[in-house]
DNA sequence: TAATAAGAATATATCGATTATTTAATAACT
DNA sequence: AGTTATTAAATAATCGATATATTCTTATTA
């Protein structure tokens, strides 16, 4: 048997399902967000049962309550009788997306900065340190999970304390998506190094209670990011 | 064999499925979304497959999907390796609930008011007109669905503008939630009364173009709702 | 009473088979 | 040729039966 349609995929095999009482769909669910959000799985791609069920090593169930949890969350498209295909990607549908999240990360951050306590800055001073660390170690990690973890970290500390788990669902979910744009184009160090000192700079607008200059500074961040994506010429 | 498992169900049998090409994950989809928000299944309420399975006639595989796409939109909870249950009610997630949804609601609305056409402003009066007529009805047909229908699109009619469909998914769940707890509170005709005249100061802000008021108007709007039913008594 | 162990119930997952729909390929026709 | 029908293949969707694992319940023991 021919294994010719391991295009483009290279799946990550299932983490160790035996540690914990993780679900299997769950841990599909997990490595398939991963593999949409690093690129793996090009934006399009059609995601047949049987080829994901060779490549991810599980049956027809948890794959897919898997894929509709996704398709649920907006990284997956699903479509009656059709199947399931990974959420395209275009500059109109980016710039929308920039434009949500300015709108809803303007308020959870306005919001945290009004409720912001010691351990709310306390976690954005350790976020912004780690991240710088990892940015500026020697052997290009700034492409790693890793630091694309502690890029996550970052923005979720700013939004942590605006007192509303619905509103800091909405923005994790179109972080998830701007990442998945972001990776679209290749990073360089230079453009890391910038970013940095916007997310200094962000920091300390947060410190000094700054609401309006925060904002300024968050919105001009994701733009800028955006418009790097836009013109790297991977969208349609 | 006893069907004493029948008690606060009666589950909505699945409609005609034969007609267009919809699919069976997707009918139990709507329906039990539908019982869930209509009360018929119970906030906290222990969903158990196999009692599922009867009452909605169907078999594992489209269940489960169904389960899992509403866990994701905040009806039904999920836990590992425990199954589903419908998402508890409380004042507090109520209260929590209603804060984001005028956030999400004011930006939306301040956009549609921005951009809004002739076909916008035609789509509210049109919403408001049939929602009026309908609550007006001799029979007390303000509990029926067609009635929840015609609330639905006249909230869903002045957020329309916005120009961006994430945000319209994200609103559109706020308000099947927000929909969930109305009907945990028995409404009278008195206040459905009261409600249209809301809603009709509403429209006419909005046919104004004055922002400052639409919002603040809709919000107080929301907020007296969420009091009647904190007031009711029928929640922890 | 509290901790533990056995047993029942339930959720999760696999597999194979079946139906239905879509997609592709082929044939027929104007 | 190019469009339309027809047929065939591929794939999605579903079921049912089964197997395993985890949780819940109950009984037992210290």
């Amino acid at each position: 048997m021919i294994n010719g349609h391991m295009t483009a995929k290279q799946a990550s095999s299932i983490k160790e399902h035996k540690l914990g009482s993780e679900t299997l769909a769950s841990s599909v669910y997990s490595t398939l967000k991963g593999d949409i959000i690093t690129g793996k799985l090009k934006p399009g791609h059609k995601l047949r049962l049987q080829v994901l069920k060779e490549d991810y090593s599980v049956g027809n169930s948890p794959l897919r309550e898997a894929l509709n949890r996704l398709s649920a969350n907006g990284l997956v498209m699903r479509e009656e009788n059709k199947g399931f295909k990974v959420s395209t990607a275009s500059v109109k549908e980016l710039q929308e997306l920039v434009r949500t999240r300015c709108w809803l990360e303007e308020i959870a951050l306005r919001e945290s900065i009004r409720n912001g306590s010691d351990s709310y800055d306390e976690r954005i001073v350790l976020a912004v340190h780690r991240l710088t660390r990892s940015s500026n170690k020697e052997d290009q990690s700034y492409s790693s999970p890793e630091h694309q973890d502690l890029h996550r970290e970052f923005h979720q500390s700013i939004l942590a304390a605006c007192n509303s788990s619905l509103l800091l669902r909405y923005c994790s979910q179109l972080q998830d998506q701007s990442f998945r744009y972001r990776n679209l184009a290749e990073v360089v160090q230079y453009r890391i190094d910038h970013e940095d000192q916007e997310h200094q700079e962000i920091r300390d607008a947060i410190l000094d209670r700054n609401a309006n200059q925060a904002v300024e500074l968050l919105c001009s961040h994701y733009q800028i990011t955006a418009d790097i994506v836009i013109n790297s010429g991977n969208l349609s």
